[in-house]
DNA sequence: TTGAAAGCGCTACCAA
DNA sequence: TTGGTAGCGCTTTCAA
């Protein structure tokens, strides 16, 4: 390993100087500036940036925590928020939480002790007890927060504008798959949804679900189409409870839309590639990512940020478990 | 920050009596340690992971680098890796090269300058160049090399089997989707595949393609059909491509498995949720993750291993893509 | 059984 | 414009 004090030997200066032509701080005479910079090249030296990170109390490491890259909603998430970070010269220390508290407290401790210097959470289940001692900034993904800097969806809006497209195509017995009550984006976009179908005049039932994999989402939908056979439109908490959904509903010989209709939410990759694909309200992943990654960096920078809270719209894409309908469609 | 001499001077013992306690190594009495111990606890003391890094030359971290943690295949990888590195104490410094060298090159070189302790590569597009100066462990995942420990399915029996079920259930113009030139896994399972049906007695028909993306294998997919429309059999270079085949030929109006029969590579989560699902050669990527892990964990800590190279078995996975056949099915 | 002190590679201060 | 040096928080000799 070739040290700064190897060049500075090679190059017939002290480290002070070639820590300076390093970083670019103070003066250092252009010839000597080159001739270091030859000795570096040629050494083929490139800075420990453990010893940078000891000295300087922070490194050029983010912490980045999800739940889970095994849904398939969080990799897109990811993406953004490394490209972001790439681009401007962050690297992320990457861990999953599963949404256990434990975890989430072990993997925040850990890039704490590796100086870190910011977090993107994307986790739901704990307070904010874990992150209230921190002195490192910390903006929530695909959460809100009044206490943090968070990007998110307008879940609430979502949710709405699902239940708004089910029954303007027609649905009159809707069943509300509640999503998981620990994870707030899904409680929002149910009350959303709840709220809209409320002051309609359409009958609808709710389901409490526990969680978002396939195989409880599996049982969900049988339950449904059990307890309630004349469903006509189903609002699933998301695109993969949405697809358990449309597969239970073919299994049962409904046909789809014309009997049933199903909403999704998230548009995960995988969503425009069932059969029939499925519509569903899209959250702009990558982009909630590379925003929370510039809001971070941002924050880290110190520069002023008028909009700590970043809310970025959802849409509807319509597909093929909706209906048509004659008018602005 | 609480540093070790807050907690000594806290304690009334020296910093080179706390950093005992804290490595258990030498000698402490039973009640200073206690004391220590105690003093940690109550000041909440941890210790500082760079300074560690910086005195030892080593860190708590692994690199892993992967292609492209959007593509569905990586996630089940990239948790294999952490849950095994996450029950040893090592965290993940994670970045998507997206193939590109200079990507791969770059996260390389920040990886050692934070002092990981070895690396996880599942990346194909360059040659050893990157990691041969690299005084650490490389383990090359879903990738096989001669010179470096390495992780990967057995692509090309994959390729043999994929092809064998397609003839044993009766296809006989079978057209081959060749995966990217660069990606090895891709060629092994074409190589199998190929190797089969030239001693068999079909006849066989080779596309070249040089992406996974799904908008690129629509293309490849309307092409296979164009050219070759007498094609009753699809051998794809992974279920994307698989994907897409199925909806163009769902598109054309064939009937699945029945006039066209469809074999996919990876086994995605998304492949079981198609319709009609897909079948295809299943590579089991958390496993693979978990034993790369594994076997970066042997090398670091260089204990003795038999195996430097892992392969694991491919199996097929009979769905709605392939038809029955009425023995040993 | 304990403590003093050197040193990991770097930055930044102060002096020259 | 440059160099000497203290010190970031820790581990590990060496001596007591």
């Amino acid at each position: 390993m070739v040290t700064i004090r190897d060049v500075a030997k090679e190059a017939g200066v002290s480290v002070a100087t070639v820590s300076r032509v390093l970083n670019e701080t103070g003066y250092v005479h252009e010839d000597t500036r080159k001739r270091v910079m030859d000795t570096m090249k040629e050494l083929n030296y490139s800075p420990n940036e453990v010893a940078r990170s000891l000295y300087k109390k922070k490194s050029k490491l983010i912490g980045l925590l999800l739940p889970d890259i095994t849904n398939p909603f969080f990799p897109q998430l990811a993406r953004g928020v490394e490209d972001e970070m790439q681009k401007q010269g962050f690297r992320l220390l990457f861990g999953n939480s599963d949404e256990q508290p434990e975890k989430e407290l072990d993997y925040i401790h850990t890039f704490v002790q590796n100086n870190v210097v910011g977090i993107i959470s994307a986790t739901n289940h704990t307070s904010k007890t874990n992150y209230q001692d921190l002195s490192i900034p910390v903006v929530f993904l695909d959460r809100t927060s009044n206490d943090y800097p968070s990007v998110y969806a307008d879940g609430k809006e979502g949710g709405k504008i699902a239940a708004e497209e089910m029954v303007r195509r027609g649905s009159k017995r809707i069943t509300l798959l509640k999503g998981p009550a620990h994870i707030q984006p899904a409680q929002d976009r149910f009350q959303g949804a709840l709220e809209y179908l409320s002051q309609s005049n359409v009958d609808f039932h709710v389901i409490a679900t526990t969680s978002f994999a396939f195989e409880d989402a599996e049982k969900w939908a049988k339950e449904l189409f059990d307890t309630y056979p004349d469903t006509d439109g189903v609002l699933a908490s998301n695109d993969i409870v949405a697809t358990a959904v449309l597969h239970e509903a073919l299994r049962l010989g409904r046909s789809i839309p014309t009997d049933v209709q199903i909403i999704g939410f998230d548009d995960i990759p995988q969503s425009s590639l069932l059969f029939p694909s499925l519509s569903t309200i899209r959250q702009p992943a990558y982009e909630m990512g590379k925003e929370a990654a510039a809001l971070l960096i941002k924050l880290m920078r110190k520069e002023p940020v008028q909009q700590k809270h970043i809310q970025l719209p959802v849409t509807f894409i319509k597909r093929e478990t909706t209906r048509e309908v004659e008018i602005n469609d």
